[in-house]
DNA sequence: CTAATATGTGGGAACGTTCCCACTCGGAAC
DNA sequence: GTTCCGAGTGGGAACGTTCCCACATATTAG
């Protein structure tokens, strides 16, 4: 690797001054049609690239929006950082992401490596960090969490209403019939939190009594506290899951118990993953407006003024998608459908 | 965001000139245990936070390794990442990630903002650029392309050697008595070839006839390929899909019709995803080293010598993962061909 | 005709580091 | 008692930009 050519170089070659050349590659108006095109010209012969470091010493702003993901492999993410890419771009801004690993350590490593870069706003998505890293990070740049509803009203945020999410859960369950519902839980974070205490507060409402399981967000996890319950004999006839992977392991359960889904126990998922969609799954599960989490979580980094009148903390609605693992609990009728295969055959049967 | 702290703030706090503050923040040994100490307590109590735009400019190394990757939605590069993040960081590296979100155009305007940052070394995964922008990135850093092996010789590239993985899945197939085996050609790509040759390669040797089908790397297009498949009326006893998700599609269009898997079609994947893995699903598939993909790929581009010997192409070996989806054909007998309807009212449709 | 303005252009001082060189000051070697 | 050396320190010149100010020239207003 030579040395690279600069913005002098460009100069020299065009015969103008490095000012003009700087001009040119920052579409100032201030530069003659004529002239910018001999430097265009000579930036093209050259192969001039501009240096983002030597850029962002000297104009204090990089144009670079950072984004910690807590977890590359959560699709969830992905759908996510497609919003916040999109309103990045469209405003000149382009997004870096550096994966949290599910890791306080390596989330914090991140969060101090975007400090470093100065970029210009920091995305902290699902966050596992410290509260001190956070004022940290605060105080050094712009930033928004994204996904973790916060305690606190200090840092802006954006997440998905998901009191309301298992609200709708429990809801659709209700209306269904079912009168025991039993509740997974996912592991400590501000997400379960919020979607455990819309569970008891709608199953309150509906004069029902809460049946708390502690899980995680895993396949083995919802499948060993379905198991616990089908163990314990009393098996409800709904159940509701911290995330669609956990529904999968809770439905595996089931019917390893030989119990069927929805036939003998409905089962609700949550995030509305590329997975609930497949066919062969087809689960019923609360959506969350993952591009939208990301785009308003973008235009709050962006958006000019801070205005302090603004709401810090934005809550998206979520909303139920029914698939084919529930029904009405089993009440003498007749025999539930078993879900597969596709809705449309199953119901165009005679 | 008052000014930051620089490297001044601290040595004057400290006392001692900006070179001492330099040398503690790169741990040079010359300095004495005494004056680190006080640099070391000036910096924390200002914050100061090293600047990484004027370090890169005076050092000309960023410690960054820059990945570009295709589609982030893909769990397949998150365990890859996964490995290049471990050997990045186990040498002092950070890695940034830019997603390339199947489009040429990001991917380029994602190769150019790292090679603006003057990133140590580029990581191109599943890259679906120009030769000519592929060439520019050489001629400005080090290159390593990963999961996509190349023509040429002239890029560092790490892959599956998915000749071979085809073959694997082909054996298995002829292994248990199929004879009629159709593939589901991924969408036009590098591993796609790759799979279709050995597939051809190794029907060849066993004698049988190849049966291709262009599909691609979805759930859809495996659904609409192997519903195309049963349409002909020439249903085969076997398929081969380009990955987990267009097997799950192909999967699904067989029970649509009535058929069974593996009772009556054997359906082997690619990838092994985690998706293959789940109790409901359990798709015999060919397992790629992700890992191990992102590690080699880190080592080639953070190796210290550079042999100038020849750009190396490394090939992993892929194993096949057997699980519930490929059994024995059924003794005798085709699949059931009273079920299908004509061959000639398909044949009219597009 | 002069003054004022608009339009380009050039030069130099930042920006916050690293890195090289020069310097001081003990102590060891002669 | 010099000389030499190494450890520790300080100062200044890069690094490649941006940005401000000064200037040159052409155009317009009075």
């Amino acid at each position: 690797m030579t040395r690279q050519p600069t913005i002098l170089d460009v100069a020299a070659l065009a015969g103008v001054s490095k000012s003009v050349v700087s001009r040119v590659m920052n579409d100032s108006p201030l530069v003659s049609a004529e002239t910018r095109k001999a430097v265009l010209k000579a930036a093209a012969n050259i192969g001039y690239r501009p240096n983002a470091a030597a850029r962002h010493l000297a104009s204090n702003r990089t144009h670079i929006l950072g984004a910690v993901v807590d977890d590359l492999h959560n699709p969830f993410f992905a759908d996510m950082l497609d919003g916040v890419e999109d309103v990045a771009r469209e405003r000149g801004y382009r997004v870096m992401v550096m994966a949290g690993k599910r890791n306080t350590r390596h989330e914090e490593d991140a969060v101090e490596a975007f400090l470093e870069l100065r970029v210009d706003g920091l995305l902290l998505a699902g966050p596992q960090i410290r509260a001190q890293t956070l004022k940290r990070a605060r105080a050094a740049t712009r930033v928004v969490v994204a996904a973790h509803r916060l305690r606190g009203n200090s840092v802006r945020a954006v997440a998905t209403d998901d009191i309301r999410g298992a609200e709708l859960a429990v809801q659709h369950l209700a209306g269904l019939g079912h009168s025991h519902i039993a509740y997974l839980q996912g592991a400590p974070s501000p997400p379960a939190r919020d979607r455990l205490s819309g569970y008891q507060r709608s199953m309150k409402k509906a004069g029902l009594a809460p049946v708390i399981l502690q899980a995680d967000f895993t396949e083995d996890g919802g499948y060993a506290a379905a198991r616990e319950l089908v163990r314990s004999g009393a098996i409800p006839t709904a159940i509701c899951a911290p995330n669609d992977l956990a529904a999968i392991g809770a439905i595996n359960a089931l019917e390893d118990a030989g119990l069927s889904v929805p036939g003998d126990v409905s089962v609700v998922g949550y995030d509305d993953t590329a997975l609930a969609g497949l066919r062969h799954i087809s689960l019923t599960t609360v959506h969350q407006p993952r591009r939208a989490l990301g785009e308003r979580a973008a235009e709050l980094l962006l958006d000019e003024e801070e205005e302090p009148s603004r709401p810090r903390q934005i809550l998206l609605p979520p909303h139920l998608v029914i698939r084919s693992s529930t029904a009405a609990p089993r009440g003498g009728h007749e025999p539930s459908p078993h879900r597969l295969p596709s809705p449309a055959s199953t119901r165009s049967t005679p």
